[in-house]
RNA sequence: GGGCAGGUACCGAAGUGGACAAACGGGGCAGACUGUAAAUCUGCUGGCGGGACGCCUUCGGAGGUUCGAAUCCUCCCCUGCCCA
């Protein structure tokens, strides 16, 4: 039985940064409702980059809130651009893909995104499907809905062209392309992040030039990386992976500036309103230590991908290693041919270095530990008689015997 | 098609014949400190070599001038702006 209309849009818009326009979405509840029809709700996805992270978890979430309410989700998988790539060759984010990667990056995708959404519940559909037999005609009908200064108007756009840089004309199809998605699927609702405000919008235009009820938009915030200032993305390399393991996931929240707590409490831990304000005032009063409060949320978002008991050791684990300076209990063993060589030749080989330039420079900046010694002279020669644990900082340690 | 301005390391950006493996900033890595992989401070940040020095590769590409080229010349490729 569905819930009523305006408990779903309660639901909908928590956490939404942007309902457009919201009038139109609480007809849209309100009407199927009345005639127990389902929405059908779309998000579209990028196969080329077919790694997930948690601000991808952002509006995987949102999706997933509306098929626990009963609608249609669609993922739709951009498998046309993908295979296109994009030919200004200045951008590595569209690299180029054959069919078959893209059907296997499409296999990944779904495999991350089922974290987060109801795999029963989820219908996949590839682009290419309406897009691959587009004619010129078509197209050139398309392109005439939409003028150049209307094109310019998105952000991104308008600052590259303000900037000199260039923009390639295939750019301009690539919001068009994802607007003939929605028409394709009949989409009644959108959801993106808030950068993709105007492609969203784009498909509300086309829709109604296709003689289709426009659809909503439900823009989600952008989670900030955990650098703390770009979003998460992972051209920045500030993201956490759907995928990262329980202890790399955790230290890695645990990296994030305190600033960023409650959003990520929020937003990557999905708490509610309530839950968040409360979190804040907490910490605004100091009744919780900003250290507790990270540790609290980052449990909370590894228990979500990886369950309870992974999140209760990845806290051991981060405090063993990082608070208490011990080892940590994974220990990675590496077995090399020789029974006794120079640390720099020992390190490389074990992998904990990429030059051995640079192994003696962390040797000289006292960065290696072997069995727990520091180990300053790059000219030593260490014994493999007995394994040995070699460490480089605090998170490069591997035991090391001869074999 | 013509004119002008550009292309430098992971990114941004100096450098216009030797002192350049290339300033500076960001990022990254490490050390100290700490509640943390936060903040702050310090160091490192092309490769090879038993090494405060030497060698090799790098400044859009290919040639050339020179004892010596990121820097000068020729051709080519790419980007932006203006004109057509």
């Amino acid at each position: 039985m569905m819930q009523p209309a305006s408990e779903q849009f309660r639901i909908i818009a928590d956490g939404a940064a942007e309902i457009l326009p919201e009038e139109e979405l609480i007809a849209k509840l309100e009407r199927s409702v009345r005639e127990r029809r389902p929405l059908v709700v779309k998000l579209g996805c990028d196969p080329s980059r077919p790694d997930l992270h948690l601000g991808h978890a952002v509006v995987l979430h949102k999706l997933r809130q509306f098929q626990e309410l009963g609608h249609e989700a669609v993922l739709i998988i951009g498998d046309f651009t993908a295979t296109i790539g994009d030919p200004s060759g200045r951008s590595h984010t569209r690299p180029q893909l054959s069919l078959e990667e893209t059907r296997q990056n499409a296999r990944t995708y779904v495999e991350q995104a089922t974290k987060v959404l109801l795999p029963e519940r989820l219908q996949i559909r590839f682009n290419s499907e309406w897009l691959e037999t587009i004619t010129l005609r078509q197209l050139i009908t398309l392109t005439a809905q939409c003028t150049v200064a209307q094109m310019l108007e998105r952000e991104d756009f308008a600052r590259r062209y303000a900037q000199g840089e260039p923009i390639g004309l295939h750019e301009f199809l690539y919001p068009l392309a994802q607007a003939l998605d929605s028409v394709a699927i009949r989409a009644d609702i959108e959801l993106g992040g808030t950068d993709q405000r105007f492609n969203l919008l784009m498909g509300r235009h086309i829709q109604r030039f296709s003689g289709q009820e426009p659809q909503c938009l439900v823009l989600m915030p952008l989670l900030e990386g955990t650098d703390g200032t770009e979003k998460m993305s992972k051209s920045a390399g500030n993201y956490i992976a759907l995928t990262d393991p329980p202890e790399e996931m955790f230290g890695k929240l645990m990296s994030i500036p305190d600033s960023l707590i409650v959003r990520y409490f929020r937003l990557a831990a999905f708490a509610s309103e309530e839950e968040a304000r409360q979190l804040e005032e907490e910490l605004r009063r100091g009744h919780c230590h900003p250290r507790d409060a990270k540790a609290m949320v980052a449990s909370r978002i590894v228990a979500f991908y990886h369950g309870e008991e992974a999140a209760r050791w990845a806290a051991e684990e981060f405090d063993r290693v990082f608070k208490y300076h011990q080892l940590p209990s994974n220990i990675p063993e590496i077995v090399l041919p020789s029974t006794e060589l120079p640390v720099v030749e020992l390190l490389v080989q074990a992998g904990l270095v990429s030059s051995r330039s640079e192994a003696r420079r962390h040797i000289q900046q006292g960065a290696v530990r072997i069995d727990g010694e520091r180990i300053q002279d790059w000219t030593a020669r260490i014994g493999l008689e007995r394994e040995r644990i070699v460490a480089v900082g605090k998170r490069r340690v591997a035991r090391i015997r001869h074999g």
